[in-house]
DNA sequence: GTCAGTGCAAAGCTTTTGCAGCGCG
DNA sequence: CGCGCTGCAAAAGCTTTGCACTGAC
């Protein structure tokens, strides 16, 4: 049991980091590519969410770059996500309801969320059989679906009393 | 093909008078157990709702009751929709991302939603395999899973140009 | 008659837009 | 060295709150 916790997370780690580098240089590539410059606003947005796992709200995104010293206004934060959404390089997910969350869109790490009904946080998940299953559905609607969103709510384990 | 169609289209009306009666009634009488009592601000948007089949905006729901001569506010929709929301009778979508969209919670008319890429409609949808496959996925992760929401995005019979 | 419910108006939030100046290419 | 990007501030929604008054029970 030690060992499969240990390896998972090895795995999780190595993943992360390969992400990490690829999709940030994947996402500035393609920005270039399509005429625009990069700034140290855009640039810090790429790189934060490259390095994030899971979705953010813009106002955290732009809390934890000022938190690391940089001189960021949440106009340019707004900004950067929209051109990334419109790029395919990142995905603007409703959840909380009132405030929207950014993740970067990235096939090799597909999954999809589980949020608290009691605090609110956001969890991911992967399940291949789940994922199957909606690609079926989604031949069956007859629509040509080009992506699709699940969210499950329940008590995450800090908040369930058994 | 025709007949089916037909046929289809009947079960709908039928499926939807009951449901109207049914949820409708089952709100107030839920509110009134609760201890509330019955505004004409709060008895219009439950009507409504349940005259409705899928989601709609507040302001949708606003904009709908004036024309129809009732001279309600808005914030009066918004109290109607929180109240009936923590009662688990109406459920919040956020599916259009700049507003949120409100719907009867009726478990006989489970549904997930298509939502159109290009102009924004949203379609209701009913899939049997997929619910399956859903509660699957909720024993798989672990979690005491209370609701999950599909959103399946893409092009709509409308905007889609073969 | 009491007090929950209501409409209006003002405030609060998130997100967008305007604008002058900076700096990437 | 031009024009795209940026930060700040103001504006623009959607949603919530304050308040006096109405009407359900």
């Amino acid at each position: 049991m030690r060992m499969r916790i240990s390896l998972t997370f090895t795995m999780g780690i190595l993943r992360a980091k390969v992400c990490r580098v690829t999709w940030t240089e994947t996402a500035l590539d393609s920005l270039r590519s399509g005429g625009h410059r990069h700034g140290s606003a855009r640039r810090a947005v790429i790189e934060l969410l490259g390095a994030e796992a899971c979705c953010a709200s813009a106002q955290e995104i732009h809390d934890r770059l000022r938190s690391g010293g940089a001189s960021i206004g949440i106009a340019s934060v707004y900004r950067a996500l929209e051109l990334l959404e419109a790029a395919g390089l990142v995905q603007r997910l409703d959840m909380a309801g009132d405030v929207a969350m950014y993740e970067r869109v990235d096939p090799s790490q597909h999954h999809h969320h589980l949020v608290c009904t009691d605090c609110g946080r956001v969890e991911a998940f992967v399940d291949e059989r789940l994922e199957s299953a909606l690609r079926k559905a989604e031949s069956r609607v007859g629509f040509d679906i080009e992506a699709h969103e699940v969210v499950l709510r329940g008590a995450c384990d800090d908040c369930r009393i058994d």
